[in-house]
DNA sequence: CAACATTTGTTACACTATTCACAATTCATG
DNA sequence: CATGAATTGTGAATAGTGTAACAAATGTTG
């Protein structure tokens, strides 16, 4: 209803919010206002407020918003209110990291079942999971409703691996290779790369 | 010189630039136009003319740009011909990961030396570095020559080691912790989070 | 060697995003 | 209950980014 709307980077934002909402919380706050959020993110209040105008009516003036029904209406236009799976494909030394990282189950995110092309892979046991061959994944995507591929393969490999998910099914993939990724319209990718982050902030530490 | 009129989401762009060319030149190409690289990285190849002529005029008119030229143009802007050091710090299934991570060192990312702030994991032996205490991190700096921090301990402790990395003398933070840390200016901080991305996702997967 | 197809670098324009500023409202306080 | 301090939501102003378009230059081809 709204995606068409909303800019990008207003979406990208609002997982930000949540997290300093969260944080607060934890400190006991109940009632927050946009500058409080904004001091703990470094952003000013006027955007936030703007960011949140795009869904709605959350605060009340001279009060500010209570903290508990703005983190539930974030999450909600988020949809973090549903449970999602995810599936792993690539057991190299990185998708091992990833599938034993503890860090997404808390939020809403589950991987139910681990992939590697290699047959040297595909049997064995890493954590709960048995790797699966890439011939499972139209079933497993299906049987187990997973909308959501985690990419750890090495680069060669990552378009052919990201296409076939996708013609499986998946919706969004969480890419970790080092490429740029070649999806249809409507498929949501996002890719965590620590390598291009390092070699943009050299820019700013060269000569001094 | 140029730091402050480039605007940084151009040089955000200049890593995805730099791995356009090395895989076209990966194929054999020694000349290159912007429709090129932008075929490869889905953008206009507008957008890529305009960021380069921030930097100077690396192309000839009618041909394109010599692919080996321009590669080296923008490794120096980005400050890539030098080697860059690192220290990493929480040794935690993250932190070991990343120090077992074989991609850095290629780019020229060392990581030099591995810091835990828990009595338990100092002295003891990952891979080929032994962890060492927080106390020695002022003299690694400077010994060392490390500009750059990686962060890989738990949420709560992040700013407290991110601080304590700044006021020894580092200039830059990759941060994988979830947070939004505070850093004084002029130092570049890069956050790796996946929660993040997946929580921006879901936005677009829901309802369909 | 003339005509043509390419492609750059750049200027002008269109679009997007952020900040400002303020009316409207809320609550606390004397 | 009147005054004042705080805070929202938003329209207008400002700032920033991306795209289109084109002159100038290059190389190719008949």
């Amino acid at each position: 209803m709204q995606s068409s709307e909303v800019p990008e980077v207003v979406v990208l934002r609002l997982p930000l919010y949540i997290r300093a909402l969260l944080q607060l919380q934890h400190e006991g706050v109940e009632v927050v206002s946009s500058h409080q959020i904004g001091e703990r993110l470094h952003m000013t209040p006027a955007q936030i407020r703007k960011d949140l105008s795009y869904f709605g009516k959350f605060g009340k003036q001279g009060r500010g918003y209570c903290l508990k029904i703005l983190l539930d209406e974030l999450r909600e236009i988020l949809g973090l209110t549903e449970d999602w799976r995810a599936c792993l494909v690539g057991m190299g030394r990185l998708g091992r990291a990833i599938i034993n990282y503890t860090g997404f189950a808390p939020e809403g995110f589950t991987i139910v079942a681990a992939f590697d092309s290699s047959d040297d892979q595909v049997g064995t046991k890493v954590g709960q999971f048995t790797v699966r061959p890439m011939s499972e994944l139209s079933n497993v995507v299906n049987d187990m409703d997973v909308s959501i591929g985690i990419v750890a393969v090495p680069s060669a490999q990552a378009q052919t691996v990201i296409s076939q998910l996708v013609d499986n099914g998946i919706k969004g993939i969480l890419n970790y290779a080092p490429v740029a990724p070649y999806v249809p319209e409507g498929i949501v990718v996002r890719n965590i790369d620590p390598i291009l982050s390092l070699q943009s902030m050299t820019f700013y530490l060269k000569d001094r």
